[in-house]
RNA sequence: GGGGCUGUAGUCUAGCCUGGUAGGAUUCGUGCUUUGGGAGCACGCGACAGGGGUUCAAAUCCUCUCGGCCCCA
């Protein structure tokens, strides 16, 4: 291995994506592949305060939108887990079972380590829950959750172990659950988008495909630089399909005993920082907006023998003014200045300042942004004002980006025989569809089987109206899906 | 679910077919030297994923287990 292969990649990241992830995780110190268990990594520090930082992101939009914060146990009793019929037999291959402790005695009832909480919660809900003036009630925890997933696992992507927000919402009518539903998706928006840079898009997902148990469900699709798409968090409206079986009524003003509505919402914190990594990073390693950065600003002596103390205090003093409001360090290691300017930026560290002799006799600072690789002369009175800019400044750019390759992605195709080659070349075709519903799900087979590509549903932000017929079947088309491959 | 590849030091790797002292690079440590886009020298620490088998002898052959990567459905 030559000194340049060390942290810069020889493997593209848009020609190659899978290799360039599995070298991201490793290189950058993200996660770590070689834990005993399938399916189960080590998460490191280069995810660890990201995955802390997008937590407290999405923990705050939901607070702010009346959510409360709670903690559930891990472990849900088998009873309570057989209530929902459709929602077991969706989750039941996949359950982790706690069945014995110590030397192999047998508990009295298996536990299953929970794959997601409507049963554990919803138990206590039906408790919790009286009256109509108990209503909304609206609660989040965040923790993670286990399935065994047959499908290949992949780290980060798809962990048998995952860490991941869940909302459990309840209401009185069914019209304020819809009205959640669309604030959930709103919400995804808000923080994926709007605060992470990664685009998306939310579908209404076929009635075959939708999360078991549920009325309807409604996810959010990104793109991956290879063309596949990724579920990121998905909403579902349960109508009163938990309701019944956990008996979670409620008295309403009419005196009468009532089923109550409920909806659950579930973005998955470490898949979403997959999409980041993906979205973001480049051939030199990571890009992170400001805010979500393990570290945000690095400090670069370059220092002159006889001459270091002076820029080794300055830099100290810099640091010191600026960890007040950031996370920032100096290398003091004693490579060489190329070297470290390529290792911080592999390690997707968004600004990094330099100080020599020069800036010490100029008032200067040499500053440099991961986002645009330019670098700059500032004024050390300006660094503050810098920074905050950048901040801005670094998210507007990625947002604009990452919106514009995937807004390119699309394509709009009406002839069945052009959808292989579009959904290869790793776009998503927009195309005429009978039905989303179950009359639809044999042109969806079709699909799938000829082209290895799924239909991911109908769009939720705009109403589209196709003339013409299903590219599938030929019968009237009913709606406007999008086609896609699929992590 | 089906198929292929793979596991040697912190990291990358040679050796495996054809069994016989595990070699290199890098990292790390010490010392010197050097520093504005991947510096250098010297010395030193550090590894055959795990179990079982064949054999005088196993990184190497057989087998099971635990992982990892890729492709296809």
């Amino acid at each position: 291995m030559t000194e340049k292969e060390k942290i810069t990649f020889n493997v593209d990241k848009e020609k190659n994506f899978s290799k360039w992830f599995t070298e991201i995780l490793g290189r950058a110190e993200i996660a770590d592949l070689r834990y005993n268990v399938k399916g189960f990594v080590v998460l490191r520090e280069w995810a660890a305060i990201p995955i802390k930082e997008m937590y407290l992101v999405y923990e705050r939009a939901l607070e702010k939108k009346g959510h409360k914060r709670l903690i559930f146990p891990s472990v849900i009793p088998e009873k309570n887990f057989l209530l929902e019929k459709e929602h077991v037999e969706g989750f039941a291959p996949d359950v982790f079972w706690i069945t014995e402790y110590g030397k192999g005695e047998k508990l009295e009832e298996k536990l299953a380590l929970r794959p997601t909480s409507e049963t554990a919660m919803y138990r206590m809900y039906s408790i919790w829950i009286r009256s109509y003036n108990d209503l909304p009630f609206k609660a989040y925890q965040s923790n993670q959750v286990w399935r065994h997933e047959t499908k290949a696992t992949r780290p980060l992507i798809r962990s048998r172990e995952f860490y991941w927000i869940e909302a459990h919402d309840v209401f009185a009518t069914e019209e304020e659950a819809l009205q959640q539903v669309e604030e959930d998706m709103e919400t995804a928006k808000e923080v994926l988008f709007e605060k992470f840079g990664i685009p998306l898009i939310f579908f209404k997902r076929p009635q075959w495909d939708k999360f078991p148990g549920a009325v309807d469900t409604y996810a959010a699709d990104c793109l991956m630089p290879d063309g596949k798409i990724i579920q990121q968090p998905s909403t579902h409206f349960l109508g009163q399909n938990f309701s019944k079986p956990f008996n979670l009524k409620f008295m309403d003003r009419d005196g009468k005993e009532k089923y109550a509505y409920i909806t659950c919402y579930g973005p998955a914190i470490s898949r979403i920082y997959a999409s980041l990594i993906a979205t973001h990073g480049d051939n030199k390693g990571l890009v992170f907006p400001f805010k979500l950065a393990p570290l945000q600003i690095i400090i670069i002596p370059i220092v002159v023998k006889d001459k270091e103390k002076k820029i080794f205090d300055k830099c100290r003093e810099l640091q010191k003014k600026l960890s007040k409001d950031f996370r920032v360090e100096i290398d003091l290691s004693e490579q060489s200045p190329g070297d470290k300017f390529y290792f911080w930026e592999m390690k997707g560290v968004p600004i990094r300042i330099e100080v020599g002799q020069k800036e010490l006799k100029e008032k200067s600072l040499t500053v440099f942004r991961r986002d645009t690789n330019k670098r700059i002369k500032i004024k050390e009175r300006q660094l503050l004002a810098f920074i905050k800019k950048s901040d801005k400044e670094i998210l507007k750019n990625l947002k604009e980006k990452s919106k514009n390759k995937f807004d390119k992605s699309i394509v709009s195709i009406d002839k069945l025989t052009e959808v292989k080659k579009a959904v290869d070349s790793g776009k998503i075709v927009r195309t005429k569809f009978c039905s989303i519903d179950k009359e639809g799900e044999s042109c969806a087979e079709i699909i799938e089987k000829q082209i290895n590509a799924f239909v991911r549903g109908t769009r939720v932000d705009k109403k589209e109206k196709p003339a013409g017929k299903c590219i599938v079947c030929g019968k009237k088309a009913n709606t406007v899906v999008y086609i896609g491959k699929t992590y």
